[in-house]
DNA sequence: GCTTCGATCGGGAGCGCTTCCGACCCAGCC
DNA sequence: GGCTGGGTCGGAAGCGCTCCCGATCGAAGC
């Protein structure tokens, strides 16, 4: 590939000025259908493909998002944020940007800020999943926009899941196949969706007619993984009056609490119905393959890289008051589906 | 933030030119320590860092590096190459430089190229994992330096484990206890590295003098993972001289030997010593944690960035030509490292 | 028929940085 | 003491693009 065209070889391949060739490049302006024509057909012709440097450099912007998660999320087995990424990735690409992939590790310190933090190589940053407060501040401070992606943080623009309209759908389900004593199986409490999913189960319950026993509800603060969920397990199983079913706050909880059923004899889900939440790549493939919550993971990434897109786009056309002052503190959620399968 | 501080204000602040302070940012040229000790106070006061667009446009290299996988890669349960990324992330960091994330089809077509191959976004890509020959195709024409990691493909540089050796260390361990007749269960055999784990292994196990009965060796051409592992045991397991010994190419396929060994009723490692490859996390959580040889994901993906970002550095500075011939077809591998665990 | 106006297009000034080249200064040299 | 030369620094030309502004021209308005 020898030296690329640049946008002087198109102009002057097509007999028009550079200016010209800018606002056929960029569907801007007014310019004759023959001219544009004309011009396209130079561009093609060359392989001319716009430098994003260059343009980057003129236009102030850069056309590069950054995608932030923390490190152990991004590493733990199930490849709930990967997905996440590549929703965002998919729409950057339609959207003809890129993303930075960077992590920043649980506890926050001054000195982990991702480098384009400061080099302003980015035009806004999606931040995926729960992270220390300080890097939050860190990024309010450095004025470059960004959204939460499963995540909510004081008034920050964020996609979420609909994790209370999750938890309803499987309170109706329970408690339409007779259920009434249910109990709670929740961990990383301090997580919204978590909590969320928490809070919407009981809630919808209740509205059944069906309030749950507090001393059905256990909620860990810990990692929410399917070693908890068989930890956590007797705290329900090996209660004076076992609930017939538990509706746990993911699937790996799920996963684990199965474990501990099974190591009982319990029939699943005769005896007891469990319902997770995430349908994670193991729910169906489980050896009681698990009732639980669909959330699509890709569109919600999709969603948050679209909905920074624009927020980074407007920013910098409306004047930067204006601008916040337009900045409602948006959720937007993400719906779910019910997957029922044998367990419950 | 209000507007940023540019070379100009440093200068200006330091009562110098914009061509010095330049010098100062980049660590080169001769200036005199005073001057340069005066810049670097006017810079740090004014809170100034370089643009990186800029720089890329007058440098003629953006600075940024693309990390390319398989989509199917990227999302399999087991983070390994979210691994290696997270390691090619780190070297990129310590270097200044940025790392693009993105995806390819595991069929690629020509629609299918990464937006960056056109845009010359990148200065080099590392491919992580195997990928269709087509896009490596296209990347060649395509002139932009890149090296694989974990895997390998006509004369490319490569980054790749020392997957012989790994396999050496496993029939030296099996050797050592006492097995003479032993196993080996291989998947995905079209990987560069899950062949020589084969034939490391059969060649060490000879030279220790047990040579590996041929009817012992199965190898799979479908996915290495748990469900092929338990799929494929019986040929093993249920043969009429079963050996003492498996080595399994990765652990995913350990994992799924030891589940049809327990259905069987198998002792671990009494009947049977399992010994896997990879070190995936599961390994060590495993009922019977098993016996594998460690592998430095994290590693494989520094080296990979390392080297590329010299490459890449040393294409701009010589001629063309003469890089190319400096490029010798480098392999450079990762050793590994055996964990023994109750397995075997 | 002359002015006004909208549709098109070219000119040109940057964006912030790198880098070549030459100017300058002060030792050291014959 | 004039000259050479190395060590320092400033000038200035871009890198490839965006975008404001002004020029041009034919058509519409009175």
């Amino acid at each position: 590939m020898s030296a690329r065209a640049t946008i002087t070889d198109v102009a002057a391949e097509a007999g028009v000025s550079i200016s010209t060739v800018s606002l056929v490049m960029n569907g801007k302006g007014a310019v004759a259908a023959t001219t544009r024509s004309r011009v396209q057909m130079a561009a093609t012709r060359l392989g001319y493909t716009p430098s994003r440097t260059a343009r980057g450099l003129a236009a102030g912007r850069t056309g590069n998002l950054g995608f932030v998660l923390r490190e152990d999320h991004f590493c733990q087995a199930e490849p709930f944020y990967t997905r996440v990424f590549l929703g965002a990735e998919f729409e950057a690409r339609r959207r003809g940007l890129y993303v930075l992939l960077s992590t920043v590790p649980a506890r926050y310190g001054p000195d982990d800020a991702p480098r384009f933090l400061q080099e302003h190589t980015v035009d806004g940053i999606v931040v995926a999943g729960s992270v220390d407060d300080a890097f939050l501040d860190a990024l309010t401070t450095s004025g470059i926009p960004f959204v939460l992606a499963d995540y909510a943080w004081r008034g920050a623009a964020s996609v979420q899941l609909d994790n209370e309209g999750g938890a309803a759908l499987v309170a109706a389900h329970l408690a339409g196949r007779g259920h009434t004593r249910v109990g709670f199986l929740g961990a990383d409490r301090d997580h919204p969706s978590m909590a969320a999913r928490s809070a919407g189960f009981t809630a919808a319950m209740a509205a059944h007619g069906h309030a749950v026993d507090p001393r059905l509800i256990v909620s860990h603060r810990g990692a929410a993984d399917r070693r908890t969920g068989a930890t956590l397990a007797p705290a329900l199983l090996d209660a004076p009056d076992r609930p017939t079913a538990v509706f746990c706050a993911n699937d790996a909880l799920a996963l684990g609490l199965l474990d501990a059923a099974r190591e009982r004899g319990l029939d699943v889900p005769g005896d007891l119905a469990v319902v997770g939440f995430d349908d994670v790549e193991g729910a169906a493939l489980a050896a009681t393959p698990l009732t639980t919550v669909r959330v699509y993971k890709e569109q919600l990434g999709e969603v948050a890289l679209g909905l920074l897109a624009e927020r980074s786009a407007s920013e910098r056309e409306a004047a930067a008051e204006a601008a916040r002052f337009a900045r409602a503190p948006a959720i937007t959620r993400i719906a779910t589906d019910l997957v029922v399968r044998a367990s419950g």
